[in-house]
DNA sequence: AAATTAAGTCGTCAGTTGACGACTGAAAAA
DNA sequence: TTTTTCAGTCGTCAACTGACGACTTAATTT
């Protein structure tokens, strides 16, 4: 960081490392390449150690002077909120509506890929800590967002498996989304367990989710009659 | 707090109140009730602010001086390990055990008997966020005892639905675990949307139960066709 | 080569935060 | 009444923490 060149000038440093291999030198870096590395080890590090952890710290993970981060982000709320945007937000996918809606399949077939990827890609250690930390603080920071997309996943859920069974859905649009939520709320415990109990786990992803849409599909079609 | 007498005595006083109507005047506790006071505020106060939250706010909502915790608790870990051996730990029943076995019952109504219970009385807003805060920090007090406990009730409940099935179990036992999960992940993460994820949640907490059950009976039957 | 730009650091301020030594005073014991 | 006990408080320390003014210096432009 500072090396030679402190005892030439006369301002007023404190010369303490005279040159040694392996000075920090940051290498310089244009404005959105630095932004965005930064960005990144930021979300691996609230992840890490919650959002309440040290800027002075994240500084540190980056290979920066803490006071860098500050010409990035305004404040650290500022900091957490992008990282929340990218990061939470930033892990849906458009595509899984087209594909949960796609009729060439058979409904355990697309309920099977969609969870496969979601449970792979979205419900990661690092999304679930993030959307922990946040949910548990009271700045919820973009919540409505979130739970409208998984909505949304739920009816097109219900709807298509209703279709293929061949039966009607209940009136009561609540009542709808719990049932499906019984498949979405076992699979999202999985991965709690997994990522955020350090459960020691052993059965291999693919097979709790093949597992878990089984038993949904069978359970639906009992429910069907029950409430008929 | 402080009030008369300052300006009497020589020693090192900042007098600055004189007698108003309301000073805090501490009601004198016995040790033991007063320890159990500020056991059970600060509880709340960590489930709330998180297990960051500082000692000296927890004081005030004790209506008591910050010093006078440092009485009770060594550190402000003992008093969060404290914490959590009584409110994480100390939610489950032994009960629970002999009324899932008893079979003059029918499996359903045990079930539904037993996850009533358990959303109501430890799946509570309090147990998770304590529970949640705990699991993200590094310092995970005491988490092998929980999974062995839930670990037991998975297997009694598959052991008796099983039974009552007349239908024997795979021998893959994570597997079983997992098929039980279904129904205590499903309703696990109900708790979780609604307490952790302000969820605008509607359905009451029994007609949930019932209908998770349900579905996980007619699951589980079908899965088992599968695996014969 | 000189001037300009912008990437990056130093040092510091004001407010926190866990911890604790020393003190006070009401109630119980002698 | 006097002494002892102990619940409770004050004030402070050292380390931390978000924020930022002022400065340094590598790279680019002229």
């Amino acid at each position: 960081m500072k090396a030679k060149s402190d005892a030439l000038r006369g301002t007023k440093k404190v010369s303490a490392c005279p040159e040694d291999g392996r000075t920090g030198a940051t290498t310089r870096m244009p404005h959105a390449e630095r932004k965005a590395q930064i960005l990144s080890t930021a979300s691996d590090f609230f992840a890490d150690y919650g959002l309440t952890a040290q800027t002075r710290r994240l500084a540190e993970e980056c290979g920066v002077s803490q006071r860098l981060l500050y010409r990035f982000f305004p404040t650290k709320q500022d900091l957490l909120s992008e990282v929340y945007r990218k990061e939470i937000l930033g892990a849906f996918k458009a595509v899984w509506f087209a594909e949960l809606k796609d009729r060439s399949r058979t409904v355990e077939y697309r309920l099977m890929h969609f969870y496969k990827d979601y449970v792979r890609h979205t419900l990661t250690r690092k999304w679930l800590r993030l959307f922990m930390y946040a949910s548990l603080s009271e700045s919820s920071m973009a919540p409505d967002y979130i739970s409208s997309i998984i909505t949304q996943l739920l009816e097109v859920i219900m709807a298509e498996t209703a279709h293929e069974k061949g039966v009607e859905l209940p009136r009561d649009e609540a009542m709808c989304h719990e049932i499906a939520w019984t498949l979405h709320g076992a699979v999202s415990h999985y991965a709690i367990r997994r990522h955020l109990y350090q459960a020691s786990q052993v059965l291999p992803e693919d097979q709790v989710v093949e597992m878990h849409v089984r038993m949904f599909l069978a359970g639906f079609e009992a429910l069907m009659e029950h409430y008929a």
